[in-house]
DNA sequence: CCCAAAATAATAATGATTACTGATTTATCA
DNA sequence: TGATAAATCAGTAATCATTATTATTTTGGG
């Protein structure tokens, strides 16, 4: 795959972040540097980038679809309130799966979790920006 | 809430399927019995009946909506071939969750979870119906 | 340096879902 | 039972994230 200056500018974009943007986010950031780049371009790479394996895809239901710098942590934590991600590092369902297809008979290849809540800081009140 | 003849056949029409249904689906199949009904009002009940908890939404990456009779059931199971769902019935991330919310302070409410894989039939190459 | 392949910007299209509106049904209670 | 307010409906328009299209520009290998 080539690196253009825009696929280039994309992956330092979500390498410096702290963690997962929106394709929306990422397209803000990108017109910072560059402002004639173009949306469809920059869902265009981080799919692409996604694909390869370089970034990951995360669904989050009932909010826009996050991509993640790091791609092989697999377990986000979306607070309910404040809106934010957080990776539950370390953490596998290894063994749900394993159990899951010897029962079945299936082969799982990948898995999609959030776990949906409150975190620390909206749970005690204390103030946590973004919607 | 009131129980209307629209709310309650839609919601006998999920109670009485296999399992999981797009709002698509339940329009079709709705309309089968009241060819008046209106694709918004199925959207309305199949979301008003998941905020009461007599069913249970579920976002599938990739994938439209589906709505689930068992609101209980969390974990499921999508062939990326046939887009069939199965539920893990019996499984449970207690222990992922209780370790993560001590480890952060965060309090964990739900959580989406889709594995995704070739389902049995179509890992074999039987004929698997559906896209 | 040239040329085919890849990537881009800009815009149009898509598709699921939600919002709106005015009409109809249902619940409540005097 | 009859009136009135609240809930729900059908139909349609709007929204919003994402993808497709297209004509142009960039790029890397020979």
């Amino acid at each position: 795959m080539n690196y253009s200056k825009q696929r280039s500018l994309i992956l330092s974009i979500l390498s410096s972040s702290e963690g997962h943007l929106t394709a929306d986010e990422v397209y803000n950031k990108a017109r910072e540097v560059n402002e004639r780049i173009s949306l469809g371009t920059v869902y265009r790479n981080l799919n692409a980038l996604s694909e390869v394996g370089e970034i990951r895809r995360i669904n989050i239901p009932g909010a826009n679809t996050i991509f993640d710098k790091n791609a092989h942590k697999h377990l986000h934590f979306r607070c309910i309130k404040c809106g934010k991600i957080q990776d539950l590092s370390g953490e596998s369902i290894d063994k749900i799966v394993d159990n899951f297809e010897q029962k079945t008979g299936n082969k799982v290849y990948s898995n999609d979790i959030v776990l949906n809540g409150l975190c620390k800081n909206c749970k005690t009140g204390e103030n946590c920006v973004k919607a």
